[in-house]
DNA sequence: TTGATATTTAGAATGATTCCAATTCTTATG
DNA sequence: CATAAGAATTGGAATCATTCTAAATATCAA
């Protein structure tokens, strides 16, 4: 979790390109969150971003997080109602969460998939954004 | 929302195939979310139910509504982390949520979207259930 | 009818998230 | 480089859906 300078400046790039300030807290947060392709609830962020010099408060953990989501550079993933994931591909993708382990899978979504998914929708309905989830159970370690 | 004694046999009877005692608070909130094809959360179920005779308590009510979900006798629809909100509609479905007027609509599902769906799994990833929600804006007061 | 068991209930407790108001940063401009 | 205006950060309080608790009540098989 040790930055170099390259680093830092593609993270301020990003942060600037979502149209974010990049404060030392946003960066941290986002590189964090880039680090390991997985789900991480707010408090896990909050763990993982804890070797910041000074720390972090939980608060802007939740602010950093929303501030991605809403400039498009994580997504959330709800579960019933656990604590919100959030996740760092981009791509659109399902997630599938083993019910055994906890974990989540991402799943790609061929482009064919989501055509014959908006094709169900009747007349007049204009989706700006699909979610699927599924839960069940898997044999291996998959991704 | 007054029942007569065939209906009310009915329900008593869903119950019991349900594996569950027919009391009269789960008649009552059952026949409640039957009433109409919407996605009532548990304060809307509640105020709903507060036409029984003695009241029914909110505790009983989230109960009620656990037990139909454990028994399958109504589904849960979670959007983002909004209050949880229940679904009477038992066929294969996905859900369509205006943003603008907070509705929910019930898409069908067909057989062949449910079988591309599965199809985009690994080897080894076995669904017990698939969640799709959908959001965005629709022009129509759609069934 | 009765007892064993399940359900109902009001209110307290929980826990993720949001809000608040004070402090500290960032950055455009001089 | 200094400064001011607007943002972001912060700890703690507040919110609110949901769960828990333990006592009262209802159901049902016998």
């Amino acid at each position: 979790m040790r930055l170099n300078t390259t680093d830092l400046e593609r993270l301020k790039g990003s942060l600037k390109q979502a149209g974010l300030k990049p404060t030392r807290q946003r960066e941290h947060v986002l590189s964090v969150l880039l680090a390991r392709r997985d789900h991480p609830t707010v408090e896990e962020v909050w763990q993982r971003s804890r070797t910041l010099s000074r720390g972090i408060s939980l608060a802007t953990v939740y602010n950093c997080l929303e501030s991605f989501v809403e400039s498009g550079l994580v997504k959330q993933v709800n579960y019933e109602r656990e604590p919100t994931r959030y996740c760092p591909n981009l791509r659109p993708h399902a997630h599938f969460k083993d019910q055994e382990t906890g974990r989540v899978y991402d799943i790609d979504l061929p482009n064919e998939v989501l055509i014959q998914l908006n094709s169900i929708l009747p007349e007049g309905f204009r989706p700006e954004a699909i979610e699927i989830s599924f839960h069940g159970r898997t044999k291996q370690q998959a991704s």
